[in-house]
DNA sequence: TTTCCGCTTTGACCTAAGTCAATTCACGCA
DNA sequence: TGCGTGAATTGACTTAGGTCAAAGCGGAAA
């Protein structure tokens, strides 16, 4: 990790494009940028480990961070990627309890602008809109990991693939019909609660029912209701 | 569900009563009450589906709760069970979305204050420490369902029953190796995310192996140790 | 080009846990 | 005292998906 010199101009500017402090007045900003450093991680590097204690959180500036857990045999369970874009990351121990749940790594070159816990608490009792919306990004967390704990309890492997390449295809937009893959096979199964070998059996078997094409990386969806049947839990 | 009349000075004194509310001062404490209704449902009344539209949230007064999702198959899994003790229930919609991401039931007679959205905003907004007090309760369940997707997805059901075991006996008070199952097994099973044959497998499992004693709803724990080994993955 | 090395695929196998069905148990009620 | 109902147990079976090992493939480096 390095830390680097961005001037407080700098910083302020990067704390106004991110949306959780983009309502937030200018005094408010200025506490927060003085209090704040950029850091660049390299990929593999790690943010913070899991159970390690906190002093303050992450906002995502560029890149990509993977948050996950490790299970007893090794296996992780990945719970967020964030790419960039201003996400917050680590924010948990800010409010309650000091350790991280989870641990953090960036998956390639990425830079943070780390906040200390106690600037954002002060801050945040001066300007109540700021903890607003960090009870908004929380609340969207929440549901997010409802819907994790719903499709790990309750779906099958197929239906959590079919899930995500549909949000997938979302994501680049209205009709696209065909993603690509920007993780490598093995990340995606951990995301997915599952291993390489399964996700790759997975998409054969919808490949096969002509559901989607795979070339490499690249995935196209051939029978978008199909895909939405299978996420549903109809079985493939 | 029955809406019960109340006074306003008793509704102020269930608030003050209320962890998260417990340092607000006067003003917002009457704000809030005036706003209140306590309600009362009988058991297995529902306070609210999943992806209902919401216009407020919960205090679980008296009684218990137990907050879930259905799966395709009809199938569910239990993310909590509020019981009593002036918990928060259903208040992500209030700072995010407009739905409940789960359904929740009552599973006795059960009594709630009931919040409406705008009211508590209102309050929060004055009274920020309420809104810190919200980013903690949310906080802490984030910490809660990241261990439960780390369960479910890495961890096989004799850990999760023997997590579940010790975190009874831990309930109860230091040194306690006694506890009663409140629920129901097949409740209990919806919980750990399997069915009520495979924990009275397990059950049987971990008293053939002399780690606890079964004795109908009665578990005495035999051997903490043991039981501590196999929560943390140790295979039976 | 050739050589790696890491990702991916595939097959054979195994195991945890879900399904289905048949008892058995426990407790309230007549 | 027996009866009935829902819970719990148990057994036999099936299946999804994890494990292990062996190829296959593809792109970067030499």
């Amino acid at each position: 990790m390095k830390t680097q010199a961005i001037s407080l101009s700098e910083r302020a500017e990067i704390l106004r494009a991110t949306p959780n402090f983009a309502g937030l007045g200018e005094t408010g900003v200025q506490a927060l940028a003085e209090a704040g450093t950029v850091r660049e991680y390299e990929a593999e590097e790690y943010l913070f480990q899991q159970d390690e204690a906190a002093t303050g959180f992450h906002i995502v500036i560029e890149g990509a961070v993977n948050v996950h857990r490790f299970g007893p045999d090794g296996r992780q369970q990945v719970l967020h990627v964030f790419e960039g874009g201003g996400e917050l990351c680590g924010e948990v121990p800010v409010f309650e309890g000091s350790t991280y749940p989870a641990a953090a790594v960036a998956v390639e070159t990425s830079r943070t602008l780390y906040l200390p816990r106690d600037a954002l608490l002060t801050v945040g009792r001066e300007h109540p809109e700021v903890l607003l919306k960090m009870l908004a990004t929380l609340s969207l967390r929440l549901r997010r990991f409802v819907g994790l704990i719903d499709d790990l309890s309750l779906k099958d492997v197929s239906a959590r693939l079919a899930k995500h390449l549909l949000e997938l295809a979302d994501r680049e937009g209205e009709g696209t019909s065909t993603v690509r893959l920007e993780t490598t096979k093995s990340v995606l199964a951990s995301r997915l609660g599952t291993i390489a070998e399964t996700v790759s059996r997975t998409f054969r078997k919808l490949q096969t029912s002509e559901i989607i094409d795979v070339q490499g990386r690249e995935i196209t969806i051939r029978d978008e209701a199909g895909l939405r049947d299978i996420a549903a839990g109809m079985k493939l």
